[in-house]
DNA sequence: CAAGTATACATAATTTTCTTATGTATAAGA
DNA sequence: TCTTATACATAAGAAAATTATGTATACTTG
């Protein structure tokens, strides 16, 4: 995410999220989609993505399927069964952090 | 912040915005008020905050002033100039952060 | 047809920013 | 007296990025 140093901790609930979406997806159109959505604000760095996608994999949370298109290699990932809970537990987890830094930017809203 | 290990790099910017409400804050009521306003939620490690606040400070951005008050020394903090555009600056870069974030998270509402 | 850009993967070194643990010290409450 | 609260601080380690580098194929442009 090289919009700036914003966020760190995010993105693999970015990364889940966009399977719930979208049933497979490989690494490169994760970055392109990201990008698309946010007008060209975030840009999620290989450097960030392949490790954060390897770990979910390890953990049991993706599946992966190659395929050859085009004579490149894709890796397409998806959302296992505990993969698409898991998708569920951090979106919410990440949605309740937000609400909560709401709250301290905007104290007089939450408090007096 | 304990609740979890989302959202690294917003510490700073909460510690400036806190610091736009009132004049001076000392850490230990900075770790308080922010568990105030989150009913809990977010618990500030002294770990995290004290070389938050001495970096702000090294920075220029806040300036110290130390209190004893019952025997016990309180290091209060407050914005220079720069740390009073700094706030601003930070806030909305958060906020646009923030608003990027939920059209990842929300892909129906922003685009199809 | 050579060079640059886009597509597509990956890893290593470094940096940033936390958590956890530890330390010092005083005050208040059980 | 012991525990909890207040109040500061730093050090070791972990987590998650950034930046740099590497490999390889395809497409575009001059």
């Amino acid at each position: 995410m090289s919009s700036s140093k914003l966020l760190k901790g995010s993105l693999a609930t970015i990364v889940l999220r966009l399977l719930e979406e979208q049933e497979k997806m490989y690494g490169y159109e994760i970055t392109q989609k990201v990008k698309q959505l946010t007008e060209g604000e975030f840009k999620i760095t290989e450097g960030a993505l392949y490790p954060t996608l390897h770990k979910l994999e390890a953990e049991g949370y993706l599946t992966t399927e190659t395929q050859l298109v085009d004579g490149r290699v894709r890796k397409y990932y998806s959302l296992t069964k505990e993969g698409n809970a898991e998708a569920k537990a951090k979106v919410s987890e990440l949605e309740e952090f937000l609400a909560n830094l709401q709250k301290v930017l905007n104290p007089k809203l939450g408090l007096g």
